[in-house]
DNA sequence: ATAATGTCTTTTATCGTGAAAAAACAGTTT
DNA sequence: AAACTGTTTTTTCACGATAAAAGACATTAT
């Protein structure tokens, strides 16, 4: 098994949603591009849906004979990537306990338990050490520095600092920057949400990843817009396991957040700055008290 | 050739150089610790020594029967890391000419020129990338972003915001810390470089890595701390393909070193702010004025 | 009893290999 | 001739295998 065609699967299981709004399916370039994958791949669905009957096939024409049933789809669990893979199985053996500071990480046993190359495994550790939660011996092994304090308050110190220099950066923007359109869609999207937070509270945090990542992109800066990989993960599995009071915390970020976009369309520095420490401090401590440790405040 | 014995070569001529010093070499353990390697390797390089007479080898008793001579070392080139290598490859051919911004890069073809496996040159590229030098397109190829203009901005522009927080961080440390000998002993060897600088000159670029290094240590930030690699590999064949008044240029870092030491020492968190900022700009027009393009001045 | 040495086991580093996916090339159709 | 389809080549991704290096265990010396 020495790669899956998890590239094909999901593709193909999003061409299928295309079959329901089509009478004929566009050519294969165009597909490609729809789809984000090569021509190649865009012929092995084609192939496929001829198989099952779900298209007739021949040359240029591709005629929709039929809407795709459940069992049509491949199951979700096949479209994974293996990095997305790992991942998962690591952050579960992470958060789930026992997984003290200064334990030693073993590839062979990793990707023994997970059931996939070392390979694959390692170059999922050397791409996951950037987050700063593990560190690698030379010719030995990872050691976890694991998800503290220390690492939290790290974190969200540079967070702070490149966000506020990010969005002092947005706040000056020309007048017909396109990023005022994105803001005011995104406005409109906070509004929503505000209305409806009493059911539709889980949808925060990708809003919050889009309207963070459109402010860090105002920085101008690779690493500034990089380092926002480091946070989203962290909140993405953060969300995950921290569902304490998980409504109200996401209806008092959404406030602050409309303020922070009012004050960002108002152009003034210092209200900017004023509404952006404001949620991002409220944003800290969401974060550290979630963290099980309550010991060792001690910070140089 | 699985895996070269390169680390066994290092530690072996590394091992070398303690037999001038004693008549007998430590315990296992001791030589394992003191080089930096396994016992297994330490046993290794005993056995190897042994064979070409350069000890004899009892147990416990290794008695030195006679000094180096320059044929027992290995050669240099064969205590390379596997990493070290596809790097200044892959480096030469970047700084080489010909590596357009956008252009892309070819796993195989590396690894085919370099001589070595895909694997070791994918791995490279993953751990790499966190320079901001390059870029993956998923399922696909890396693109080269190149060393431009635009990247040294944002590169200096980040190292600005982490100094001058490290430094007054440093500033602020307690009379007790032990960094303040630390300080007083790079403080020293700046001034004995300052001193011959005539002919030491290209000392300095070691010299000037440690001691950024122990300054941002002083932030405490492990985020902070690992983008010093960052900037130390930029420095690092910047200050091998930029000969251009070298010696003028390090005289000069070298006085603003002292004059920031001096700040530091002070406490005086206006006098650091002013000292880091004058060094910090002339290291950024240094970096600026080498960049080949002297074109495209935008920037939002 | 502690710390060394001798021996055996496990893990890491690296390669070659093969299938999936991309990309390039060649031939067709409109 | 521009854009498509058919075909072939190349590259990426992931695996298992193997030597180097680390680490663990057993034995011996001080």
């Amino acid at each position: 098994m020495s790669k899956s065609n998890n590239v094909y699967k999901d593709a193909y299981n999003r061409g299928l949603r295309l079959l329901d709004e089509t009478k004929s399916l566009p050519s294969e370039p165009e597909l490609g591009a729809l789809l984000g994958v090569s021509r190649t791949t865009i012929r092995s669905i084609l192939t496929r849906m001829e198989e099952t009957g779900l298209i007739a096939w021949n040359k240029r024409s591709k005629t929709v004979l039929r809407v795709p049933r459940q069992d049509d789809f491949f199951p979700e669990e096949e479209t994974d990537t293996l990095s997305q893979i790992i991942e998962r199985s690591f952050m579960r053996r992470l958060l789930a306990g026992g997984a003290e500071p200064g334990m030693q990480i073993n590839e062979l046993e990793l990707a023994r338990e997970i059931g996939v190359g070392t390979t694959s495994v390692r170059e999922f550790l050397i791409r996951f050490s950037r987050f700063g939660l593990i560190e690698k011996r030379r010719n030995s092994h990872w050691v976890l520095k694991g998800f503290t304090r220390a690492f939290a308050l790290e974190l969200t110190e540079i967070r702070e600092m490149f966000e506020l220099r990010s969005a002092a950066a947005f706040a000056a923007l020309p007048e017909d920057s396109p990023v005022w359109a994105d803001l005011d869609l995104l406005e409109d999207e906070h509004r929503l949400l505000a209305r409806e937070i009493a059911t539709r509270f889980n949808e925060f945090s990708e809003l919050d990843e889009r309207f963070h990542r459109l402010i860090h992109r105002a920085s101008h800066n690779r690493f500034i817009v990089d380092f926002y990989d480091v946070i989203a993960m962290i909140f993405h599995y953060h969300y995950q396991w921290n569902k304490a009071q998980e409504r109200e915390r996401n209806a008092v970020a959404v406030a602050e957040h409309l303020a922070y976009i009012a004050a960002l369309k108002s152009r003034d520095l210092g209200k900017v700055d004023v509404a952006c420490r404001k949620h991002l401090k409220s944003a800290r401590n969401t974060l550290l008290t979630s963290i099980p440790e309550g010991q060792q405040p001690q910070r140089a």
